[in-house]
RNA sequence: GCCCAGGUGGUGGAAUUGGUAUACACGCCAGUCUUAGGAACUGGUAGAGCAAUCUGUGGAGGUUCGAGUCCUCUCCUGGGCACCA
């Protein structure tokens, strides 16, 4: 028999199933569409980490292909970004030639994978082609007002010369440099992505959705919905005793009331002081009131200039300067107190101003304690178990008691910030608890028209422009006369022009700045002198639609055929990295929302399962990365052992989800199973006569055979590919010791039952598979064949092991039929010699039996 | 600090509903073959003990005839968020 030649079988499979269009039959009546992550081409090329995902989606694609889907499973390339860039700028070309290189690497290494790509689908953000829907989609949100100008302080990248995205940020350093980011005033292109954040977090519980939990969780989280009250506080000055209750609600005029944001209503009597962000305008209003002016503007400006690292961190200690001459009043008590400007209150979120209740906060206490402000205790423990007997205490004993104990974590630098019971507050809401007080708190602001219920978010509208060449230009054009005016859809694409220089300039302008003939234009509205907009769009926009563009990727009059929509859309399986939780799998259901609305697609989520790939790490358990020296490349392993080894150890190594080491010696085990599958082939009786031959090893086999095709396929429904591949391991093992090994029983191998093995094991090893599925004489391709069925028949054993326990301890295993009735088991367990040994002269209190299981005897 | 995953042999891991802990694979040990090569073959491999047996799923309790699995507390690791009022 010849051996094994994975090198030579895998080129010639990949040569012919490309030849033979085998992934491209869309015409089944089911369909699937299954999607990877696209990856950035970078010039590093794959590490063996990259395909780990591709591979679980191939496996699920050929599964789906043989149980007669039409199977969608297309890849392509997210190819703007910053490396590209960079490259280019020391290099002197252009990103697109580099970028080109880099596809054509990664496509050669993707390709001796074997995956079922339909390479006609192939897409490329940075074709001119591709981006003309990414810039439409653009036109259409600012035609609905969802793109708009904002001046507001934006993070900047010092070193990447660039504004980012809240979401481009890690812990205030830039995701990809590492530098600070700083807060810097710049005209920026905004996509209103806040509109959407009540859908974006309440789809994730949709049916529309079957994702991971902890992926639907770092969304909840990053959204950050939190439901509270914002009310008025009058500003009094000097002194002065202006309540707002005496002002009726319409005169109170700018810079005559504050407006606060809270979740603590319920806590509102214990408020000592308030605070507003250094970005509050009641500070530019109060001018002439504060006395302290100077060095309130001192510490507005030396707020200003630090970076969000030095505003966030944690261990600092808070700072905050009083503003003189001007208190707040609180309106449940009408007591006015001190307000403070303090950067430790943010002014993005909420109204920029909160009340301050040291007693019941973590950050108020800190402070009220660094300013020696007063800590008055308005909650407390809630009913409960206590140190003391309670129960005989009169009530204001009681709350003294309760009191004191808050009073106590006071004093060691605690605040009380739990739910509890309402005290020194008024009568009516004395005894309450937390939330029932925050309700009728809440009743009261809105029935006195002071304020409302309030829901407010983390997230933040989309920062939506780079001041960086390579990108997709913003489609939008600069008029004196008519402001911005959104480029006709006829004109688009605006194509991204050739510069001299890819440098960022710095200023806040991109590099296209400084072409003028590209600049200077004509108003599309009023035929006047107008200049583009130099700005281009972030990484993150030609990913956010990417999936709808490869089922219809070749029309030139519309992003995507309607009627191809309908027919393909949701996704059904999309598999990549849980780094994209927050910002690609946000910015791409947002986006699809958008589509949805303007009735390009009719599903209101875009993917409908979604597995995160586990990262492979190196050898030494560390990121694989050409700075520790430890990245493994694939090329290498496959022309070791070859692709479908490479496919198995990478789907065996352990659960998907899962970061687990990598080891060159666990593909060299997979090397061996195939080898033994391959070797089995030679088993197969083909005499006449024989063929059929129902021995009782033969019952045996199929009895295993059966449970396998079972287990396989419903893991790898569920993605458990490690434990399907376990199974066929144990099949094999068992076929080879049955057929191979033991010459004496005189089994032979059924064809048929060799054939089902192929089936199972092809979408793990396609190459093998298909090599031994030809040998056998079959002339179609095995991937062209039914996905066999468990036959329920064959599913029981006719022998099983049934454990003895006495006390919940194994004593004995006993080999009975599998229809054994419960007194049959007893008596033979009780005469057993070994059980005899711990039952003896011990009174049988109970025996428990589960069928097909075990029997448990129970002494005293 | 908050949220989410996890902690099982020398290693990666299995045990789907409370029912035989360690399947499958790697590694290691012993042996076979000999072209002294292994990506070949055979057997062994949780720990302690001559053995019967005992002990074992991060730790401490609990529920149960029976717990890796359920409950309470606690320690550790990885990931995410982080002054969001």
């Amino acid at each position: 028999m010849e051996k094994y030649q994975p090198k030579e079988i895998e080129k010639k499979w990949q040569e012919r199933w490309e030849s033979a269009g085998l992934y491209k039959d869309y015409s089944r009546a089911k369909k699937f569409y299954a999607l990877d992550m696209f990856p950035y081409p970078s010039g590093a090329g794959l590490h063996v980490g990259h395909p780990k995902g591709y591979i679980a989606t191939d496996v699920f694609s050929r599964f789906k292909m043989l149980q007669g889907y039409s199977v969608l499973h297309p890849m392509g390339w997210d190819a703007f970004g910053l490396p590209a860039e960079n490259y280019a700028i020391k290099n002197k070309v252009h990103p697109s030639v580099a970028t080109e290189k880099n596809i054509a690497t990664f496509k050669k290494q993707l390709e001796a994978f074997g995956f079922t790509y339909d390479w006609d689908r192939e897409i490329n953000t940075t074709d001119p082609v591709y981006y003309k829907w990414t810039q439409w989609i653009f036109l259409k949100m600012f035609e609905k007002g969802l793109a708009y100008e904002s001046n507001e302080p934006v993070n900047w990248c010092p070193s990447c010369k660039t504004v980012l995205s809240n979401e481009d940020l890690e812990g205030g350093l830039c995701e990809r440099c590492g530098t600070q980011v700083v807060q810097k005033r710049l005209r920026q292109w905004v996509l209103r992505m806040t509109d959407y954040a009540d859908r974006l977090l309440a789809d994730l519980d949709s049916p529309e959705i079957n994702w991971e939990e902890s992926i639907k969780e770092q969304q909840r989280n990053w959204i950050g919905k939190s439901q509270g009250a914002q009310f008025k506080m009058s500003v009094v000055i000097n002194g002065g005793s202006t309540s707002i209750m005496e002002v009726e609600p319409p005169t109170l005029a700018e810079g005559n009331y504050i407006e606060v944001y809270t979740t603590r209503l319920d806590t509102v009597f214990g408020m000592t002081y308030a605070v507003v962000a250094p970005e509050h305008k009641v500070i530019e209003q109060l001018k002439a009131q504060i006395s302290n002016y100077d060095e309130v503007e001192k510490y507005v400006i030396a707020s200003q200039n630090k970076t969000i690292l030095e505003r966030t961190e944690l261990q600092k200690e808070k700072t905050g300067v009083k503003l003189e001459g001007v208190e707040v009043v609180n309106p449940f008590n009408n007591e006015s107190v001190p307000l403070f400007v303090a950067d430790y209150v943010l002014g993005g979120y909420g109204t920029g101003a909160v009340m301050a209740v040291p007693a019941h906060d973590e950050r108020d206490f800190e402070f009220a304690k660094k300013y020696d402000l007063p800590i008055r205790i308005v909650i407390v423990k809630s009913m409960g178990s206590t140190a003391i007997d309670t129960s005989a205490l009169p009530e204001d004993e009681y709350i003294a008691y309760r009191i004191n104990e808050i009073q106590e974590m006071l004093d060691n630098k605690e605040a009380f910030a739990d739910y509890g019971n309402i005290v020194n507050s008024t009568s009516e809401y004395n005894r309450l608890t937390s939330q029932q007080a925050r309700e009728k708190m809440t009743a009261w602001l809105e029935e006195n028209k002071l304020g409302q219920k309030k829901i407010n978010f983390k997230m933040r509208d989309w920062i939506f422009s780079r001041q960086r060449y390579w990108g997709e230009p913003i489609p939008i054009v600069h008029c004196e006369k008519c402001g911005a005016v959104g480029v006709p859809e006829e004109q688009l694409p605006v194509r991204l022009p050739e510069v001299e220089k890819y440098e960022p300039t710095g200023t806040g302008e991109s590099p296209l700045a400084n072409i003028a003939d590209w600049v200077n234009t004509t108003c599309p509205k009023c035929g006047g002198p107008a200049k583009r907009e130099t700005n281009t769009m972030p990484q993150w926009a030609g990913s956010s639609w990417y999936y709808l563009r490869y089922i219809d990727p070749k029309n030139e009059k519309f992003l995507i055929d309607q009627q191809l929509e309908k027919d393909w859309m949701p996704v059904d399986l999309y598999v990549g990295g849980a780094e994209h939780a927050t910002r690609h799998l946000l910015y791409a259901r947002f986006w699809h929302k958008f589509l949805f609305d303007i009735g390009v697609v009719t599903t209101i989520e875009p993917f409908k399962k979604l597995m995160h790939v586990g990262l492979i790490l190196a050898e030494d358990g560390r990121k694989m990365s050409k700075r520790w020296n430890n990245v493994i490349n694939p090329d290498e392993v496959i022309g070791q052992f070859g692709a479908d080894s490479m496919r198995l150890y990478e789907m065996f190594m352990g659960p998907f989800s899962q970061s687990i080491s990598w080891n060159t010696n666990g593909v060299v085990g997979m090397r061996k199973f195939l080898e033994k599958v391959w070797k089995l082939s030679a088993q197969i009786n083909t005499e006449e006569g024989r063929i059929n031959t129902e021995t009782q090893n033969n019952k045996k086999i199929q009895t295993l055979l059966h449970k396998t095709i079972k287990k396989v396929t419903e893991d790898i429904e569920n993605f458990r590919f490690n434990t399907a591949l376990s199974q066929l391991m144990i099949l094999v093992n068992a076929m080879e010791k049955e057929y191979a090994k033991s010459a004496t029983t005189k089994a032979h191998m059924r064809k048929e039952d060799y054939e089902k093995l192929l089936l199972i094991l092809s979408p793990f090893a396609p190459h093998l598979a298909e090599e031994l599925w030809q040998k056998l004489g079959n002339e179609n391709s095995i991937f062209l064949q039914t996905w066999p069925v468990a036959d329920e028949k064959y599913l029981k054993d006719e022998e099983i092991e049934m454990v003895v326990q006495v006390n919940g301890k194994v004593r004995e295993r006993l080999l009975v039929a599998i229809d054994v009735t419960e007194d049959e088991v007893k008596e033979t367990a009780l005469e057993n010699e070994k059980v005899k040994i711990f039952t003896d002269g011990k009174e049988i209190k109970k025996i428990i039996f589960v069928p097909e299981k075990l029997i448990n005897i129970v002494v005293n």
